[in-house]
DNA sequence: GGTGTGATTAATTTCGAAAATCAAGGTGTT
DNA sequence: AACACCTTGATTTTCGAAATTAATCACACC
């Protein structure tokens, strides 16, 4: 009703109603691949997907060659594809280019701020500490929880730089949160995560509904590092190099990898 | 020899060999439309694409997606793809974004200035610079002109952002500067906007080789911002509005649009 | 015993046709 | 005459199978 021509960025999350298979694959495979189900480096068999995913081919690529515009895929020539590695080196570049961008996003949209900005701030917001304190998560598997939890949180993120003004710092945020994402959930499970940060989110969320935006910008800053370096703390600890797992040779086994 | 782990990004341009199709189709395809071939708004027939590059449905439809992912295409639920239209708040936008990220870039490859990366630029300076004055470009047909320089004139940019060390700095720019160009040379055909910018190019070039970061990075955001209010200048006395064009009611004639 | 070459097997890529979907034109009813 | 519904033709999406490419193994040769 009241802006008609605003277009909703393609924020991925929520079953969504798609109209191609094509879409609906595109956010099954992301969804997978950054919450780790498709482990880091793992080759992707379309004969696997096929039945996984219940489609043919043709989704199934088209999805992928999405995914790998993205960084999220990657594509050897005429070898198939593959999860894309996790690379520390990468890790940093991407917590350096969040803080930078989300920080002039965050800043843009204090500036521009609207009635409509604070209430999805907040409602994000709630929903996110609620989701944490609540025990109703314990009806969810864990994974559930924090494939929910993530989904909060991205739109938390996202609530407060909606209105930056800028589309393509929004796309580049978006896109630097999803690898952001990958990383941090490849290294930390949902709960002890979100115990780590969640008063930082409170604070940010306090100063940019003061318009302190110098305060919002700074935390935010400390925030995306903070989040950053825990990942890289518990992947050290966990996996020394995590691409010399997949990429060494495939074990020479050949035929069916797994089946059941 | 020197460094064997360097991966050199999937700048677009000169026939690489391209080991499959759809690799293939994707720079075909991504080049018609940053050259304009393919007009923004335009409705883009599998049948015609089909029948132009010669190749079938599935190549096709694999390259589209991934230039839906750049942008560069846009795909409307279930009724096809058309070539992403082109709104002045967008060039606005891409302005911004390219001289900022630019401006780092730059900033950033300066400071870990090598022998490889100063030569690279000079080569490619002189490449771009000879042939605007040599008379060769006379041979071919203005578009393939248009096409040779702008090619040249990327890489020159390229070079110079090459050692900054950043792959998502990287991606963002190359992303940046394919749309950039678009809205160029949607507006301005080659020889005269080489004409109003070139010497820009020498003096970003000369501060860039002293080392003189701050005024290198002050020449290559006038240099932006000059080139894309050219375009806004020429786009506005042509195209008042760019995207009412093609979106308008398909002027009522159903069956085929064009044949030969 | 190690190495290079040819044949076999698995996988990916590509095509062409069937199924699903959309847009327009036509028909009938109020 | 206006509106809703159905039919029809064209386009897009999807599938499954053929063609192409890469990988693996076996065998002979050095």
């Amino acid at each position: 009703m009241s802006k008609p021509q605003e277009k909703t960025p393609p924020l991925f999350g929520q079953p969504r109603n798609h109209k191609t298979l094509t879409e609906e694959t595109l956010w099954r495979l992301r969804r997978d691949i950054i919450s780790g189900t498709l482990p880091a480096g793992e080759k992707i068999k379309s004969e696997v997907i096929k039945q996984r995913y219940n489609v043919g081919t043709s989704p199934i690529r088209e999805a992928l060659f999405q995914l790998v515009t993205d960084g999220l895929v990657t594509a050897d020539g005429q070898r198939g594809f593959r999860v894309a590695e996790l690379r520390e080196a990468d890790l940093l570049d991407i917590a350096d280019w969040r803080a930078r961008l989300e920080s002039e996003a965050l800043r843009r949209s204090i500036e521009a701020a609207t009635l409509d900005w604070e209430a999805r701030a907040i409602a994000a917001f709630h929903r996110m500490k609620r989701f944490e304190s609540d025990s109703r998560y314990r009806d969810m598997s864990e994974k559930e929880a924090a494939d929910t939890w993530e989904e909060y949180h991205r739109e938390f993120h996202f609530a407060l730089y909606a209105t930056c003004g800028s589309p393509w710092l929004l796309r580049f945020c978006e896109l630097l949160i999803q690898h952001g994402e990958r990383y941090r959930r490849a290294y930390i499970a949902y709960p002890r995560v979100a115990k780590a940060i969640t008063q930082e989110h409170e604070a940010l969320l306090e100063a940019a509904l003061a318009r302190d935006t110098e305060r919002a910008v700074e935390i935010l800053d400390k925030h995306i590092h903070h989040a950053a370096n825990l990942a890289l703390q518990h992947g050290m600890k966990r996996r020394p190099r995590p691409q010399a797992a997949a990429r060494g040779k495939p074990v020479k086994r050949r035929g069916k990898t797994q089946s059941a």
